[in-house]
DNA sequence: TTATGAATATGACAAAACTCATTTTTAGAA
DNA sequence: TTCTAAAAATGAGTTTTGTCATATTCATAA
């Protein structure tokens, strides 16, 4: 695709406000990259002098703590636009964005970003973005520190099927290691291990390997909300 | 203070940005207003239609989960800008604010925040806040998941001292109950009260009732940091 | 197909944190 | 000042979670 003009993903995302000479703009100095399952598009400290555009593909956005232990942030999909925050306080990104399968995005160099940013309704819609993504660490921040492994782990499968979907069969459309989910929600991979197993031998969720199935949302999120044990 | 151009404290955030004229504009607008200690500026889902900026005073930002427990998100001092991420995107705050001191903030009506965010230079701080809200609220969510109470408390006696400074005798600038400081951290106030006296013995800090003086910084720092037991 | 290493699962034990009960201290009112 | 209620501190026992060892299953290459 070279013209952001025919490229419909753009609806997705704030780039939809901009002109048609805006797009124009942007095409020309746009790069479409492809990437591998693992392959990392930012790196933690490691100035990036752009933003992208996913296109297909799932991420993960992560940090590391002192002991090298990884934390899952926030996940990644198509039509989310990455690297604005680093991009508007211009400072190397605090996160690391790792593609858990193949993915393809728009790189968008700075200056490019800089010169549409002047686009008033723009700027809103990154504003806004930007105060969405604060809410959902807000949000995030509350549920870490007030809930046991057993209700975080509810509140993370019904996260992750709304923000996934299911497939055909109704499994949560996205691929993770029992080791990713623990560090979704900052535990050991073995506690997560325990409690998918509990959950499943109560019949609220269904578990093949890594193809999670929710069968009984409204228990699920009573635990998560801590009024169900 | 009638006039916001004869108010230094707007050097401290986004609104020095604004031009003497948008200035008189906001001051037509704005209401001085005085808070007692406990008052609740900001209340959880209900609507605010403005903003305010923080004159003298400090202030705790607060969500209540679902069993009631408080948790503090963030706190707020003298020149911050407060409610512009749910003004910016139109919704109900999404987190409480209570005054801790006795507080005068000024709040400036929504439409006035509006027609001034107009201004790209001041559009462009809000968005540097914003970003600058978010990175801090990143870094918390992995500070939470993978420490220690320990380690959490180190962390957070290190950051209050940023924040508020001390005062002659050298005490953190700012006087929490050990359910607040608990209700930072996400544990229970005895794990905290014990944590202190163990810092206490150990020569790191030094507490009396609500005075806390940090003596060894640099071990402080490294039990943060999981470097140090 | 089998072989191999990685991921998942499970058990046993240890460490961390929570809860509840009780005592001591503190801050503020009378 | 004394009194009183709230906050802080401490102890004991329980629950949750983490760690480590080991077994089992799974995925993939040969």
């Amino acid at each position: 695709m070279k013209n952001c003009n025919l490229c419909l993903i753009r609806h997705l995302n704030a780039l939809k406000e901009l002109s048609k000479e805006e797009l124009d703009f942007i095409s020309q100095y746009k790069r479409v990259q492809h990437y591998k399952k693992g392959d990392q598009l930012l790196r933690e400290g490691q100035l990036t002098n752009g933003i992208y555009c996913v296109m297909s593909g799932k991420g993960k956005l992560t940090r590391y703590n002192s002991l090298g232990k990884e934390q899952i942030v926030r996940f990644i999909k198509s039509g989310n636009l990455i690297g604005y925050r680093s991009a508007i306080s211009n400072e190397p990104p605090s996160l690391n964005l790792t593609a858990l399968e193949d993915m393809t995005a728009c790189f968008i160099p700075k200056e490019a970003f800089e010169e549409v940013l002047e686009n008033r309704q723009f700027a809103r819609r990154i504003m806004e973005l930007l105060s969405r993504d604060l809410k959902q660490a807000n949000l995030f921040i509350s549920n870490l520190s007030q809930h046991t492994v057993r209700e975080r782990l509810a509140d993370t499968l019904l996260n992750l099927e709304e923000t996934f979907g299911t497939d055909k069969e109704g499994n949560i459309n996205i691929s993770l290691s029992r080791e990713e989910l623990s560090s979704i929600i900052g535990t050991a991979s073995e506690s997560v291990i325990r409690v998918l197993s509990a959950l499943k031998k109560e019949g609220i969720i269904y578990t093949k390997a890594k193809k999670i199935k929710l069968l009984d949302k409204a228990k699920l999120r009573q635990i998560a909300e801590g009024i169900l044990q």
